[in-house]
DNA sequence: TCTATTAATCGTAATATTGCAATGTATTAA
DNA sequence: TTAATACATTGCAATATTACGATTAATAGA
């Protein structure tokens, strides 16, 4: 095993699941924080901020653009990482109707 | 390897890695979202809902419940679980804060 | 062209996660 | 007391993830 039975699970269970296990490294966290807060990054400025080795660095970033959450444009031997801010509000929406669902008429039952 | 070096991030980069971890898993979105549709649920419930094995299932609790963002209380021979509300909105606080982060004055600069 | 720079990819070791059969534990009912 | 029920725990096999050294690829500048 070590492996998900996704195929049991319906369409959004699997988005959600997809999205926050990408966030499920404090790494990733880290990158997507430094790419909100100066506009533009490069990978070796992310890799001396986070104090991971530059391979490691760049896994982490396929990832995040695998899930279409960040871009990456080469400029000269440099690649400049950002925000995909579209994707970025579709995935936002999706995980705020599961954080919010309704709680207010719930009562601790157990 | 294969070990998160927890020790580089932040205690904040951290805890919102802990708490998307636990997202991360389709089998534990749908508890958590049965949990919200129904006010009590029994383990076994859960059980034949989503289609794991009684051990699958029961593990899956455990990390939600070690988190705090849900309550198990024993019932007969049953467990009757519910969500956490007060531990969840704290969750909730946490990550809206990171999915959150100002978007408006970015352009997609790459 | 040659060299330096930057980042992606490959290969691999260490560790973590997933899933379940088997078993253990606690409670209820007879 | 015994049997049945509902869950938790244990142990383990299969797979996934993390991290990084070594290498490769692509571009820029001399």
């Amino acid at each position: 095993m070590g492996l998900v039975k996704t195929e049991i699970f319906d369409e959004l269970q699997n988005e959600i699941a997809l999205f926050a296990k990408v966030f499920g490294h404090p790494a990733r966290v880290a990158i997507l924080q430094q790419l909100f807060k100066i506009d533009a990054c490069y990978c070796g400025d992310l890799v001396s901020e986070i104090g991971l080795a530059q391979p490691t660095i760049s896994q982490h970033l396929k990832e995040l653009k695998l899930l279409g959450l960040i871009k990456g444009n080469v400029e000269g031997t440099s690649v400049c990482y950002c925000i995909d801010t579209e994707n970025w509000t579709k995935m936002k929406d999706t995980m705020w109707q599961f954080l919010n669902q309704d709680i207010s008429k719930k009562e601790d039952c157990c």
